[in-house]
DNA sequence: TTAAATCGTTTGCTGACTCCACGATACACC
DNA sequence: GGTGTATCGTGGAGTCAGCAAACGATTTAA
């Protein structure tokens, strides 16, 4: 009936802001992969566990938990799920038996390599009208904005002075 | 105690990918855009709504609330607020009594004019390693995969063909 | 030995968001 | 012109994540 374009469109002043774009695009992004983990049975932040610790040796949960940036009642839940599938191993440290040191084990690995794909699926859709050169560029922004505001974004030195 | 560097950092394999930090750094952006204007006593969404209305003549609160992508129900109380600081007005519509007609008022017009302000400044702040030219990098790219994948991000031809 | 701190876990709460139902009104149809 | 259907704004109920406190088990400090 109203012929008025940009009807249901976002304010154009709000467009123009990259910061915007930025909150609108990363929650959009974030409820996409929420919804596509959800539907093979999982939730993304299984990912999260899994990926961190095939690179980090073993760890404590509250280790975890700060890493991935989530409530360490919430790790309990996680936890205990990934451990349900066999896809992870809790062992008290007899060091310190107060803790639990977490460890991947085979099915976990497989698990994680079938996460790889989907997020790498995910990644492709969603970053579909962007070209190689201009995904790196986004990706060095991005990380550049991240480092400077939370040292957890930092890439980790892995050797190299 | 542990040495350890990347002990609370997130995982490698994550930091490199362009969507994770897209969807860590979009809702980082978020919450704090929500903290700020909720320090203010109010909230983005009024935000929203006012650049909305100072845009598009008036409108339904259906379109509204499509348009900022909000539950119908939610907005009822967003308008509440900005009707109760004499922000906007709304009226009814004589040719169909269902509809309201929302206005903006002078005073909406003038804490519009405020929230620019702190949507500019917050947007500096996040923004802070990257200069003139890579915000308009990122807003560029942002923009592409935004409008890729939902219409209402399309930026609105204006006048020209 | 006793007191305080830490770790993982459970529980309770609060606040925000979503979905559904309602009254009022407009429209389509016969 | 009356009747059923759709739409609009609104209210309420249910849901769910996130936050804080509390607890048992264990370690550390005094």
């Amino acid at each position: 009936m109203n012929p008025d374009i940009s009807q249901n469109c976002l304010p154009a002043e709000m467009l123009a802001r990259p910061a915007v774009l930025l909150g609108r695009l990363g929650t959009a992004m974030k409820m996409e992969s929420m919804e596509r983990f959800e539907a093979a049975g999982f939730s993304v932040y299984h990912y999260g566990v899994l990926a961190l610790l095939d690179e980090g040796e073993r760890q404590t949960q509250a280790t975890i938990a700060d890493a991935l940036a989530v409530d360490r009642s919430m790790l309990v839940g996680l936890l205990d799920q990934l451990e349900e599938r066999g896809m992870i191993e809790r062992r008290r440290d007899p060091n310190d038996r107060r803790r639990q040191m977490v460890k991947l084990v085979p099915a976990g690995r497989r698990q994680l390599a079938e996460f790889r794909k989907m997020v790498e699926k995910i990644e492709d859709d969603f970053l579909a009208p962007l070209d190689g050169e201009e995904r790196a560029t986004l990706h060095d922004l991005l990380l550049r904005v991240a480092a400077h505001r939370d040292t957890r974004f930092v890439p980790a030195q892995t050797s190299v002075s």
